[in-house]
DNA sequence: CCGCCTCGAGTTCT
DNA sequence: CTCGAGGCGG
């Protein structure tokens, strides 16, 4: 991978070289000025992305300085300001009370979403587009009026509003972004090219403004919304005209903004709008609140480069950046290597995260990750966090490039991975990590549900050494749980009920607690229901087993293996003297008010588990799936749906309430 | 052989 | 919940 990245680079470089000299030296151009560009962009974002690859040679060492320092500085006329922060209603109470205080009589306030893009300036001359910059410092910006060209939401030429006369110099401001539809698409294509993708829309908009070529500006598709009238207009006295105005010069402006009368509205506005955040196409991070009356803001004034007269409500962040300490390696019960991001503990939506999965290598690569860098986390419709990418402006150099080590970290066998696979192994299946794994799993709710023994136990079980094989569970007694730490008499005798009673689950979910590859829970069921027992299923011939609806070769294999081990043999034969029950009850008979009907669930219910609801479902004789597609019947809908009901209301396919559901199965 | 459907596996915090 | 991959129908 790198060396073919590696490689790249150099053809680059060749390439670039060879039409400069051409160009310059000979005066015979053999490409266009756009492949040469292109070539350019390529050599310069891969060097980006991997700055080992960077030679002091490169041609895009030449132009020198770093290109911050390739603009021109675009000076302010009037301070671009930064706004105060607020994080809770008391928070624009106390705001709210502050102006009351200052004014002395009645004002209103315009309420505009913030979205989560970059600020920039747009001066205009005799209607006509002359320069624009970012923001900058605040006083001075980088001229970037080539890029913002290309940004087809920007007027070149204003608009003639009615009955305003507009002054020869105007300027206005306003913050690019990306669409997330736009962002997705364009993170798919640098995937596609190889590319590292962007962690936000707001990075990729921010890049795509600091473009030094103004063509790759527009292969990134900016949107823009005016926001602010930063000059004197005759006959515009407040925000809420001057959004008007903007809007009858040509500039986009957001049609979500509100003039409220007092605070409290204005607090509702900005609930209204967290609530609301995900149905726009662009992110908002927050609601913008501003002093409507101009007369008035002037009167607040500024302090701390801040104005008086406006403030940031910002919504519960669901994305933050914090620094990743370190990747280490997982071992799961399959002998899956899989890396895990150490982060420096940080609040994102209400909860402190200081570990995340980073899946696989190809996901570490692909999104240019390395331990030291400060990334993005984010925790994105679902609970489950998720690191996004590095912040490559905040690369100090010490960040370091992680390798999938040669041995695993917990048993020191040498790792497989076969070229081409996702994921690395740990070949040994005697590994304590898989076998406190395997322990886990064996006696978790969907398997053998035997209460008290989680990840905790399970771990100091099998490095007390008092387990080492699932079967061994069946063998503990007081005297050897009393070696365990902090498990008192209670506990042990708590403990040695559930796994008695574990014996009763029957084949189904003993199955699915071996963990035999590809066998889970569904796959479990199905054997269970058409061999029975475990005898039948152990003489079963791979032919026998791929008869089953569901089976293929694939794991039809993976289960006469699964029986082939000697090791697997004894086990079972363990859990049989044990008093384990290998055999499946009868299955119900068919024909209940739900039969041949397939559901699927999603969000909470009011009264019911999911488990609670899935049962009842198969007992009346209907299935449950896991995912949403045209053979779906209905789909449950409780509180807080994920995209199962997005799917659903896009196939048509019937919703149900938790309410709805039991009418269904109350009919005979 | 391709595309759809379904299942398996891993996953965070309180 | 999401991703990847096995199973299966067209």
């Amino acid at each position: 991978m790198t060396a073919d990245l590696r490689e790249r680079a150099r053809e680059l470089r060749a390439r670039i070289e060879e039409a400069n000299y051409r160009y310059y030296v000979l005066d015979e151009p053999t490409i266009t000025d756009a492949e040469y560009d292109a070539l350019m962009r390529e050599l310069r974002e891969l060097e980006e992305a991997h700055p080992e690859l960077r030679t002091p040679d490169s041609p895009t060492q030449r132009v020198g300085a770093p290109p911050a320092k390739e603009f021109a500085p675009f000076p302010h006329r009037r301070p671009m300001l930064s706004l105060a922060n607020a994080f809770s209603s008391d928070e624009l109470r106390s705001f709210d009370e502050r102006i009351r205080k200052a004014l002395g009589e009645p004002y209103a306030y315009v309420c505009e979403p913030k979205i989560d893009g970059l600020a920039i300036a747009l001066e205009y001359r005799d209607g006509l587009f002359v320069r624009g910059g970012t923001r900058g410092d605040g006083h001075t910006g980088e001229d970037v009026t080539a890029n913002l060209r290309t940004i087809k939401a920007i007027p070149l030429r204003l608009r003639t509003p009615e009955a305003i006369a507009v002054p020869t110099e105007l300027e206005v401001r306003g913050e690019v972004y990306l669409r997330k539809s736009d962002f997705e698409a364009l993170n798919r294509e640098r995937e596609k090219a190889g590319l590292p993708s962007f962690a936000n829309p707001r990075n990729a908009a921010a890049g795509g403004v600091r473009q030094l070529d103004p063509r790759a500006t527009a292969e990134r598709r900016l949107s823009f919304f005016a926001y602010q009238l930063a000059s004197d207009v005759e006959g515009i006295r407040t925000q809420w005209d001057a959004l008007r105005l903007l809007r009858e010069l040509g500039f986009p402006v957001t049609p979500i903004a509100r003039r409220c009368t007092s605070i409290e509205e204005a607090i509702a506005y900005c609930e209204e709008r967290e609530r609301l955040r995900d149905e726009l196409d662009y992110e908002i991070d927050g609601v913008v609140i501003k002093v409507d009356a101009l007369a008035h803001q002037e009167r607040l004034g500024t302090v701390a480069r801040e104005p008086r007269w406006a403030i940031a409500f910002k919504f519960k962040p669901r994305e933050a950046r914090t620094r990743l300490l370190d990747i280490v390696i997982n071992v799961g019960r399959t002998g899956t290597l899989n890396p895990n991001a150490v982060l420096e503990p940080v609040q994102i939506g209400g909860v402190t995260v200081k570990s995340a999965t980073l899946h696989n290598m190809a996901y570490i690569r692909n999104n240019d990750i390395r331990i030291g860098d400060v990334v993005i986390v984010t925790r994105a419709g679902d609970v489950i966090p998720r690191v996004v990418g590095p912040i490559v402006e905040e690369r100090t150099g010490k960040e370091r490039i992680f390798e999938m080590p040669d041995r695993c970290p917990v048993c020191g066998s040498e790792v497989d991975w076969p070229p081409g696979e996702a994921l690395a192994r740990c070949p040994n299946a005697d590994c304590p990590a898989q076998v406190v794994e395997r322990l886990r799993h064996y006696a978790s709710r969907d398997a053998m549900d035997i209460e008290g023994l989680g990840a905790v136990l399970a771990e100091q079980l099998v490095t007390q050494g008092v387990v080492r094989s699932i079967a061994d569970l069946y063998t503990l007694d007081e005297l050897a749980l009393a070696r365990v730490p902090r498990l008192g008499p209670k506990s042990i005798a708590n403990l040695l009920r559930a796994i008695a009673a574990s014996k009763q689950r029957g084949l189904a979910r003993l199955l699915y607690g071996l963990g035999i590859r590809h066998v889970g829970a569904q796959t479990a069921q199905i054997l269970a229901d058409r061999f029975g027992s475990m005898d039948a299923l152990a003489a079963a011939s791979p032919d026998d087993l791929q008869a089953c609806e569901g089976i293929g070769p694939e794991i039809a294999e993976s289960v006469a293996l699964f029986f082939r081990q000697p090791a697997n043999r004894t086990l079972i034969e363990r859990l049989r003297a044990a008093g384990v029950v290998m055999t499946a009850p009868r299955r119900a008979a068919a024909g209940g008010p739900l039969s041949g009907k397939t559901f699927v669930l999603t969000g909470t219910l009011p009264s019911l588990t999911r488990e609670e609801a899935a049962e009842l479902i198969r007992s009346a004789g209907g299935s449950v799936a896991s995912s949403v597609s045209k053979k779906t019947d209905y789909v449950v809908v409780g509180d807080a749906p994920g995209s199962k009901l997005e799917k659903a209301r896009a196939l048509g396919i019937p919703l149900l309430d938790e309410a709805g559901l039991r009418r269904l199965l109350d009919r005979r």
